[in-house]
DNA sequence: CGCGTTTACGTCGTTCGTAACGATA
DNA sequence: TATCGTTACGAACGACGTAAACGCG
């Protein structure tokens, strides 16, 4: 058994058993995978395939446990390249994050402007989905980080910092009514209203029925939507009241919108960033966090980072007091 | 990077950084291992030994963290072959087990001439040594199972099945006092003789300080030692009164000396068998287990090992009836 | 002078790519 | 017939082992 042999396994996998671009994606010749793939399974004596005729049809069920071995060792030998890097100082490399579109849209651009002028040579890719496939991702260790708010549980295998805080607003058209509303809001005045905001079975959407039951209000949802921009423009078309979270109220929304802060309607919702746990943490990546979440030192992610036990972990990041995010402040950028 | 270098470079370090004699135990040649290491070294353009002249002296701070990636790597690839041989059906390989004395001696013979017959091919090899040499040897992966009672934290790493309980037992000669005493033993009658136990620091010896302490007694103990053989040997001699496992006490040991029954005045002890979590366990080694501990079902000992979550675990082995296993048990013996 | 490592060198096995062939839809 | 995998073959590389040199205690 070889590195190799391992290597083009995991290819001929992640190229939907296609050995021809597997080997395209090696840059190396179609014969020679064909080769080791059968040397290999002659060295463990076991089909890792099923063949349809000379093609490969499936993975057989011994070769799904083969492949989910060759892909620790593969990460592993990966860690141990990275540790070398990071040895000789070579601040080259990748960094692949998966995250919500909030956060792609709102809140990464910043960091990731400040993160590739100080790392030009770090190559970053950016997966966008939901929280199951953010989830799937990190736990194949497709991708470096997880960030994403809401339930850890999808996460559990994970080493999870936490980022800021949010909350959510409600966001209406400058000619609402609510708009000139000066009494505080309440989720009564709200479910009194057709409402807009993210589709179901996404972050902190239980949280934002249950807010609401636990009131007995039963509001009527006209219109959900994966991110705010869509939810924004349904808005702006007086389908309802929008509520979003408060990171994507930018300030040229008030041109033509008004947030209303819904801050003690809603529980407070923490971002966080996840990792797996035996990752090799280059130092540009504990950088991104730390231009993510000032508030941890590049001394405590290290520590958090190489902690064994999940006490001594949470003793590090138990008890950091987080920002909380809101996008524009209006009165602040009013008063300006 | 190639698994060879991998392997050469533990073997290197497994044989105190001496090159010529890894090369023997891996029947090859010793340039070729210098050369591989230097190869090595060159590709991942750091030294991972601090050199001595042309010896190797040390391993290097970085040289570490690659050592214990390359040994993660070995042990995946361990695996891989494990379970092509698992499904192959091939009844070869070992199995490593470390332990204390009180299991390898009055627990393990019967299991160990049972597993034996059933699997003559496979090489047992039993490492003896106190609980904190147990844990490094099974948390560093140089042992597949530890057995062991008393805590758990030193394992905490590990799956651990739980597979009997035990308590203590006094012992005295005939003809001491004791052996004659109608009454039931208490700790305070116990404490007005010296003592021969367990060396402390060994399973258990915390609770059994502690259940004098609670009564206010400061017993004598006027000689500890490894194992019970040992104890038996000065009990003989009127050092004290034995304070040993309930499994030590063997039906040729009622010749000369009187067993008294102490499960009321100590804590009852779990003893448990622990393995690395990610380990392929072979269909051998799960007989082996069952044979330990028959009310362990082969498909309890199965869905436990391939449980993710601790929880799923849990659930599993949780609620499972422990036998209390005494040695000899004198009353029934006397019947007979 | 012995022990251990490195250097030098010849041999052998393996891998790789090209090219031709075969099977399948 | 187009796509995909296998077989065949020659060239090149790399690993291995022997033998000799080097450094250190």
């Amino acid at each position: 058994m070889t590195l190799k042999q391992l290597r083009y396994l995991i290819s001929i996998v992640d190229c939907g058993l296609n050995i021809t671009s597997a080997a395209e994606r090696l840059y190396t010749s179609q014969p020679g995978i064909s080769k080791q793939l059968k040397q290999l399974e002659a060295e463990l004596g076991m089909q890792l395939f099923t063949r349809k005729g000379k093609s490969l049809a499936a993975i057989t069920p011994a070769g799904n446990e083969v492949i989910e071995r060759a892909r620790r060792v593969l990460r592993e030998v990966e860690n141990i390249t990275s540790l070398s890097r990071e040895i000789t100082g070579e601040q080259t490399g990748t960094l692949t994050i998966a995250t919500t579109h909030t956060q792609a849209r709102y809140v990464l651009p910043a960091v990731i402007q400040a993160f590739t002028e100080r790392y030009p040579k770090v190559d970053l890719e950016l997966h966008q989905g939901t929280s199951e496939q953010i989830a799937e991702l990190v736990n194949t260790h497709q991708v470096d980080f997880a960030i994403a708010s809401g339930s850890r549980k999808l996460f559990s295998n994970l080493k999870v910092l936490p980022i800021y805080h949010w909350h959510r607003i409600a966001l209406v058209p400058k000619a609402h009514p609510l708009a000139r509303e000066k009494k505080p809001l309440t989720l009564k005045t709200l479910a009194g209203y057709p409402l807009v905001t993210y589709v179901f079975s996404l972050t902190g959407e239980s949280s934002f029925k249950q807010a609401f039951q636990a009131e007995g209000l039963d509001p009527r949802v006209a219109f959900t939507a994966r991110d705010a921009d869509i939810i924004k423009t349904y808005v702006r078309m007086g389908m309802g009241v929008g509520v979003i979270a408060s990171m994507a109220f930018e300030c040229p929304d008030q041109q033509d919108l008004k947030a209303i802060d819904a801050k003690g309607l809603f529980p407070q919702i923490t971002t966080w960033l996840g990792f797996p746990k035996d990752m090799v943490l280059r130092s540009y990546m504990v950088d991104f966090i730390h231009l993510l979440a000032p508030h941890l030192s590049v001394r405590t992610i290290r520590a958090a980072a190489s902690a064994e036990t999940p006490e001594e972990f949470e003793a590090l990041v138990g008890d950091i007091d987080l920002p909380v995010r809101g996008g524009c402040e209006e009165d602040s950028a009013a008063a300006a």
